[in-house]
RNA sequence: GGGCGGUUAGCUCAGUUGGUUCAGAGCAUCUGCCUUACAAGCAGAGGGUCACUGGUUCGAAUCCAGUACCGCCCACCA
């Protein structure tokens, strides 16, 4: 670096040295005696870009792994994506659609084709998008779940598992997703409050031999369009109002079938009329009605949302097109009674913003009995610790809960399910084609390959991703029966800490935790970081639509990737919603600013070999090493509790603050004027191990100045640096600076106060216990002469106290007496009134027998403090009066 | 409906088992400065009944109870 410009300029640095990071693989990491630091990225979806979320995470994960590598562990950070199967596939299903082409026309193998070319084309961009983040990936080890190996992993777990009897086919009332065509978990589905109606219809009472009498009853639904598939009318035995049906059948309207009248505890009595019209195909809870009643099961809607034929009925209709067009119909007939307005709770396709259809469907699902218990053994026992604490309970109480996975898909895109019919129905569960071809001669000797099919349906992405602990350096997985013990996994797990939003809590972490469990026998990862969810200023979320979401890469452009991560931190606390402002980064960029000017000053500096140490610089340098270690103890500290802006604040202010504020202004040389070797080699030495201090957070301008301020060889790199120490120092050094420092500030707001320019020099006078040394520095720092005195004599000018000592700036100006009177003795007051509560605590005897000595020690001192200040200033008043 | 968390300066948040002069930080605001590294800067200043009500205690932002508001998670009263 030749001619420092006077404006950090990011973008000529940060590309130079990611490359120079990269051209010497210092992200790789291989097993080796140190102690190993492991983070697993929570992998993003393959063909997503990154968003501020990612972002904040990112920075998060890659502040962790730059500490621990400077801390001499071995960091291993391993990046990857997962194919987020229902994302990906109804992308390629819409880009093929655009083509004209449907996805069943084409078929699975041709699909599957598209969808790879897709993955090629858009895939990975994010991982590109990360490095210009700064983000100190182990790259060699990047890794895909739908890659063969990983692909391999998940299949041998189904096998593993469906071994074990804790997979099994069922029967299951699923969130069928209409629009993406596939069953979705539980947690897949959001519910939100929707504005509906609620129908009130009458159902006639039959004859017996199906035509309506005169007496109805009345039902009231949301859904009238599902009235075909009734199987019963419910109500509840208690009520009295509804005896006279007992043993009755009724008409379904329109279509005048009869249904029995059958009583069930599920019924409220005093919500809608007390009547529920039971449809198990399409209701979860009248579905568990009518096997408690044996009720029959028709469908009549099917897998696109539409009514089928045996609705009799609207039949090719949309289901929301059908509830329209019914109403009518019904109001036509004599069966609608009233409609009401109506808000109620409704399910939505977290990927498809669909209605879910509850529908009944054979799915694949994973007993979680077991694996839950496990795992909440491993968050209760502290072997994995979330932060904040907080996500304790909601993650207990869903483990306490927790249903079964359903874990099959309706789609193409995914691990296809390694299960095999035969023609009568059975099938076998092996881990490929030839194996489940003797499993099934096992069976029936005739079988041979082209009769058996195997099952449709892809593995939820999450059946991958909760072994990605494990699968990223093992993917044969220990769950297979030929594995052999490796290498990376025996030193790499458990991973160290985990970075992720709580949002995913159960469907990831919590998943993971119970396959750390299951093949590891112990958790995956020690720490779980939740981040906050990224919002703009005024609390949205951000999203797409509403437009608000800055690109991330343009502000790398625009302040620099260091500015991005500082700004990001700033406003990060764990676990809480980050605001995000574009003022944050504007403040990180400033502060890269900052240390880029401080440098340019320090290397600027002339040395003179043979001058001795300013004694202003002296103290200051003893004062900064003392600053620098106390701060440093502080910072690990904060890190040791996951707080990582507490800590960024901290190094922030001891950087701008304590470094450029005071320490460079002790030891600044006059214009002109060179600086001693022993000084400037400290100042370079603190500047050094600052660059350290900061590398973490801003890891590309500290490479930059750090290749800069010593001779530097081809290979070395501030990232291997060590992390600076805390060393032992006298507290007695700091306290003496500090009061100077508060002397030089009682100067400059006088300076302030007076209108008295920092050019102009004064003559200050300081009463009371004050180290010679210093006097220097205060000389410097407050442009002033300054003498220790016992008696300020008949001076004119203005007094000010800095704790016990007294201070006296003499002016030749004409001072207002009456202004200063004012002010010390409204200064008196409040000091007589803090001494009045310190004693009335004092003398109050429960407090004297309560509390401990140390507390009480230091209301005397208190006391004693508050004594001698009212002295002084009942002196100062006197001589003020006197000089009227 | 059930559970959990929160409410401290204009904004975002600290405040670590009740006790160091505890009411803090950063940003924002205001005042004065182009002082030879930095105006993306320097030096100062103002600003809060710690949501409300009661209780425990010698002592409460901190512990307890209730109230109000906010947020999150779980749960399809059709």
């Amino acid at each position: 670096m030749k001619e420092l410009a006077a404006k950090y300029s990011a973008k000529e640095v940060e590309d130079k040295w990611y490359a120079y990071w990269l051209k010497n693989r210092f992200f790789h990491s291989e097993p080796n005696e140190k102690q190993p630091y492991t983070i697993v990225i929570p992998p993003p979806n393959v063909t997503g870009i990154l968003h501020m979320g990612h972002v904040l995470n990112n920075t998060l994960n890659d502040v962790l792994i730059r500490k621990a590598r400077m801390d001499g562990k071995n960091a291993c950070w391993v990046p990857g994506t997962d194919h987020a199967s229902i994302a990906t596939e109804s992308k390629v299903v819409a880009k093929l659609k655009d083509m004209g082409i449907k996805k069943e026309d084409i078929g699975r193998e041709e699909f599957l084709k598209h969808a790879w070319d897709w993955k090629e084309e858009h895939g990975g961009i994010i991982l590109e998008q990360l490095r210009k983040l700064g983000c100190s990936c182990d790259w060699d080890r990047t890794r895909f779940t739908m890659e063969p190996e990983l692909s391999d992993a998940v299949i041998n777990t189904f096998v593993y598992f469906y071994k074990k009897g804790w997979i099994y086919k069922g029967v299951r009332m699923v969130n069928w997703d209409p629009v993406a065509h596939t069953a979705v978990s539980d947690d897949e589905v959001i519910h939100k409050d929707t504005k509906s109606h609620f129908y009130h219809l009458k159902y006639y009472i039959s004859d017996g031999n199906g035509n309506p009498t005169d007496q109805y009853l009345v039902i009231a639904t949301t859904r009238p369009e599902t009235i075909m598939a009734d199987a019963a009318i419910c109500v509840n035995p208690k009520d009295e109002r509804h005896f006279w049906l007992k043993g009755k059948k009724v008409l379904i309207p329109l279509i005048n079938r009869e249904i029995p009248v059958i009583e069930d505890d599920y019924v409220e009595m005093d919500f809608g009329t007390g009547c529920l019209k039971v449809t198990p195909a399409h209701d979860m809870h009248d579905y568990e009605i009518g096997l408690r009643h044996n009720l029959p099961v028709l469908e009549i809607i099917d897998d696109s949302g539409c009514l089928n034929e045996k609705a009799e009925i609207l039949i090719g209709e949309d289901r929301f097109v059908a509830r329209k067009k019914i109403c009518k119909m019904l109001e036509e007939a004599g069966n609608l009674v009233k409609v009401e307005e109506y808000i109620s709770p409704v399910g939505y396709s977290e990927r498809t913003d669909a209605v879910i259809e509850p529908k009944l469907s054979a799915q694949w699902f994973l007993k979680m009995e077991k694996l839950a218990s496990m795992a909440l053994e491993t968050v209760e026992s502290g072997r994995t610790q979330f932060i904040p604490e907080k996500y304790m309970n909601t993650y207990r109480h869903w483990m306490e809960n927790a249903r079964d996975w359903c874990i099959s898909r309706q789609l193409w895109w995914g691990q296809r399910i390694p299960a095999w019919y035969l023609p009568d129905g059975k099938f076998v569960v092996e881990s490929t084609a030839e194996a489940a071809l003797e499993a099934a001669q096992a069976i029936d000797p005739s079988i041979k390959a082209e009769d058996l099919r195997q099952d449709e349906d892809v593995l939820d992405t999450w059946f991958s991703s909760w072994l990605w602990p494990i699968s990223v350096f093992d993917p044969q997985m220990p769950g297979h029966p030929d594995h052999k013990p490796n290498a990376d996994l025996a030193y790499y797990y458990p991973t160290s800490d985990l970075v992720t939003g709580p949002d995913i809590i159960f469907f990831w972490v919590a998943r993971m935790i119970m396959a750390g469990e299951e093949f590891m026998g112990r958790e995956p990862f020690s720490h779980v970081y939740f981040t906050g969810i990224v919002r703009d200023k005024i609390g949205r979320k951000m999203s797409k639509t509403l437009g608000n979401s800055p690109n991330p890469l343009d502000l790398i452009e625009n302040y620099g990737a260091d500015a991005v991560r500082i700004g990001m931190l700033l406003c990060s606390s764990a676990g809480n919603d980050i605001f995000y402002d574009e003022a944050q980064v504007k403040q990180g960029a400033a502060f890269c600013n900052k240390i880029w000017n401080s440098y340019r000053l320090v290397k600027g500096f002339q040395v003179d070999e043979e001058l001795a140490q300013a004694p202003a610089a002296k103290v200051a340098v003893d004062w900064f090493r003392a600053k620098l270690s106390d701060t440093v103890a502080l910072v690990e500290d904060h890190y040791s509790k996951f707080r990582i802006s507490d800590a960024l604040m901290t190094i922030y202010k001891l950087f701008w603050d304590d470094y450029c504020a005071w320490y460079l202004e002790a030891i600044k040389p006059a214009f002109g004027q060179p600086v001693d070797k022993a000084t400037y080699d400290a100042t370079l030495y603190f500047f050094e191990e600052l660059l350290k201090l900061i590398h973490p957070v801003m890891p590309f301008i500290t490479e930059e100045l750090w290749q800069d301020i010593a001779e530097r060889r081809e290979g070395d790199t501030i990232m291997y640096a060590p992390t600076p120490k805390a060393e032992a120092f006298d507290p007695e050094v700091l306290k003496s600076f500090e009061l100077a420092a508060e002397i030089v500030n009682g100067v400059r707001g006088t300076r302030n106060q007076k209108n008295i320019a920092p050019k102009q020099q004064l003559s200050l006078m300081i009463k009371g216990a004050f180290h010679s040394e210093m006097i220097p520095l205060v000389e410097k720092m407050a442009n002033a002469n300054v003498q220790v005195v016992a008696d300020f004599g008949a001076a004119q000018g203005v007094g000010f106290m800095v704790r016990t000592l007294e201070a006296f700036i003499v002016l030749d100006t004409l001072v207002n007496v009456e202004e200063e009177l004012e002010k010390s003795q409204k200064e008196l007051e409040y000091q007589q009134k803090f001494l009045a509560g310190v004693r009335a605590k004092l003398s109050n005897e429960r407090f004297t027998a309560n509390a401990p000595a140390a507390v009480i020690e230091n209301e005397r001192k208190k006391e004693a403090d508050s004594l001698s200040k009212i002295e002084i200033l009942e002196n100062k008043i006197n001589q003020l009066k006197n000089s009227k």
